[in-house]
RNA sequence: GCGCCAGUAGCUCAGCUGGAUAGAGUACCUGACUACGAAUCAGGCGGCCGGAGGUUCGAAUCCUUCCUGGCGCGCCA
């Protein structure tokens, strides 16, 4: 289950040993940088099935030419029974060909390892917090931020499949200004459920229809006592009760999308906690924190109602930011900011390494949350690698129609619309069939074909035809079986070989934080798979089933059996269920 | 004005952190169903990787600078 049963990283070592007995030999000086050494799949499979480019990244330190240290490398790597071939091509690549048993070792690789075929253990049990979704719990999920759930999930998916320990988190920013409008406009739906005709929501509320039966809920227990009463009286009970209301609303949404965080984490108690103070006492112990006056904007947009205040400053700028930043407010409550440097704190504890996943909307503030986690790291006494993603806007059409959303009017997409109308799995795939940092567009109209345009139904239409087959195979008393793998040839091998990239791709899609990577790997085996059943077609020979041939049957079924296997793992991963048919 | 993201085939997009002749799908053209599901497959057409400089054995990828589009930019959240 380690990475080191990988054909790849097991080459790799092989390299690594071949480079040692050279430095042995005296033949090659010791103490090179071999990170830039990799071993990949040719881009042209003609080539050959592994390419390092070694001898190119060495020859220059070692202070000779390519060449040369290649030709010293193959006459190593020869001498290894798997490789049948080692060339040198190019400006210096060697590429290697490997005996075909190899591969046909992967396929009884896959079968030994199941669902566990790909896992790694490259994340070493690394704690890694993702922070996702953390929408203001003023209203139910609305598209802008699907993208950045099903984007979070698949991140942590991926990573707990490349062995890191993860922990999905949710913000819930229930201590700002916008949860006292949240009340507010609850307060207007309590009224209404007690008869009174309420007209228009007033401009600044929240006029959605969804805060209709949290008025009710409040009109039930309450009755009128709070009807004609002073904020004063309700806010903070009808602010409770709403939060809790939308949380429940955003939690059926994410329950619609198959997400569930391990922790939500709330504002307010992190404010009644004190940890904000805690914050700021060791940022300005260590003069990171200051009170000092901010400058005036800049820009077009002249500062009408500008007046210069002192205020609590962190020094963002001693970290790469444009201006420091206030933790503070003039009315002393902390900032959306201060109040974030805490948390980042808090998750910092738990965790070795944060992972955030904004909307594109946030892209100005990424810069100063960097800064105090940079900053609050020294604090806890080690770096805390911090990453933060940005999801760019989704465009929803129709038909290739804009669909106009208004959250003013209060009738805008739902997850629920869309899930109900085009299904989880299509909601999940398509939003990972764009890379998160460039805008997508999703049409209802298109992610609904049954056609090869909509790459959700192909990968499915790979799997359900595997699982198809294998129904008709047992009809016709044929099982699949590894016992002579021999009969695996030809596009069987380069099927094979498309499949055992698997483990790499996690790896490397692990590493880039991008799980959109395994969504189209898992495109291109299944156009593999599609191409490879279609040969059938032309020549019955090469059908999967040859009921005259019983041994090549088994072998045939036995490999797309593993294929389906490569398929599934690679759906779990984004949180898609295969199908077994369609 | 500043910051972030994007710019790759007519269209929608990949390109595995610098590798070999830049790849898929779609559209268009040609061909394949007495079927393990043709919801598919095979072949063809299609490129100054936004422009210009630079870094090196080697650049779509890194640096500089422009151009275009999107998103942001005060004690909001």
């Amino acid at each position: 289950m380690s990475d080191k049963h990988t054909i790849y990283s097991a080459f790799a070592a092989k390299i690594d040993a071949a480079l040692d007995a050279m430095v042995t030999a005296g033949t090659l000086p010791a103490d090179l940088d071999r990170k830039n050494v990799s071993v990949e799949p040719p881009r042209d499979p003609s080539h050959g099935d592994l390419a390092t480019n070694a001898a190119m990244v060495l020859a220059k330190p070692a202070k000779t030419n390519p060449r040369a240290l290649a030709e010293q490398l193959v006459e190593h790597l020869s001498a290894d029974s798997a490789v049948t071939s080692a060339e040198i091509a190019g400006p210096g690549f060697i590429n290697l060909r490997l005996d075909e048993q190899i591969w046909r070792d992967e396929v009884l690789a896959i079968a030994t390892l199941g669902e566990g075929y790909g896992r790694s253990a490259m994340g070493a049990g690394t704690r890694v917090n993702v922070e996702y979704v953390s929408a203001n719990p003023t209203g139910p999920m609305h598209m802008g931020h699907c993208r950045g759930a099903v984007v979070g999930d698949a991140l942590a998916g991926l990573l707990e499949f490349s062995g890191h320990d993860v922990t999905r988190e949710y913000y819930v920013n229930d201590a700002g200004g916008q949860v006292d409008t949240l009340a507010r406009s609850a307060h207007i739906r309590y009224r209404e459920a007690l008869g009174e005709d309420v007209g228009e929501i007033p401009e600044g509320l929240y006029p959605g229809d969804y805060l209709k039966p949290i008025g009710q809920a409040l009109a039930d227990k309450f009755g009128d006592q709070y009807v004609g009463a002073d904020e004063s009286e309700w806010l903070i009970e009808f602010r409770g009760a709403s939060v809790a209301a939308m949380m429940e609303l955003i939690k059926a949404d994410l329950t619609l999308l198959g997400i569930h965080h391990d922790i939500f984490a709330s504002e307010a108690e992190l404010q009644a906690a004190g940890k904000p103070e805690v914050a700021e006492a060791w940022l300005r112990a260590h003069d990171l924190v200051y009170d000092g006056v901010l400058e005036a904007p800049k820009g077009k947009a002249p500062p009408e109602d500008w007046e210069p205040v002192e205020l609590p400053l962190f020094r963002s700028t001693k970290f790469g930011d444009d201006q420091d930043r206030p933790i503070k407010k003039s009315d002393g409550k902390w900032t959306y900011f201060g109040a974030d440097l805490a948390y980042h704190m808090q998750k910092a504890e738990a965790a070795d390494e944060l992972i955030d996943i904004w909307g594109a909307d946030h892209a100005g503030t990424v810069k100063r949350i960097k800064a105090a986690v940079a900053a609050l790291s020294e604090g806890q006494g080690k770096a805390i690698p911090f990453d933060v993603k940005l999801v760019q806007m989704v465009q929803l059409l129709r038909g290739g129609e804009p669909l106009k959303m208004s959250k003013r009017s209060g009738n805008f997409i739902t997850i629920q619309d869309m899930v109900k109308e085009v299904g989880k799995d299509v909601v999940r795939f398509t939003m990972l069939t764009r890379k998160p940092d460039a805008q997508m567009e999703f049409d209802f109209a298109k992610v609904v074909e049954t056609s090869k345009d909509n790459p959700v139904f192909y990968v499915q239409y790979a799997h359900a035809r595997i699982q198809s087959t294998l129904r008709k195979a047992a009809d016709e008393d044929l099982a699949p079986s590894a016992d002579d793998l021999s009969h695996l040839t030809g596009q069987e091998l380069d099927m094979i070989k498309q499949a055992a990239q698997f483990p790499r791709m996690v790896e490397s899609a692990a590493r880039a934080r991008e799980a959109h990577r395994i969504a189209f790997f898992l495109q291109d085996l299944a156009s593999a798979f599609h191409t490879y059943w279609n040969a059938g077609n032309d020549d019955p020979e090469k059908r999967i089933i040859v009921p005259q041939n019983r041994a090549v049957s088994a072998a045939r079924l036995f490999l797309s059996v593993q294929i389906g296997q490569v398929l599934r793992n690679g759906l779990g991963i984004l949180g898609v269920q295969a199908v077994e048919e369609l």
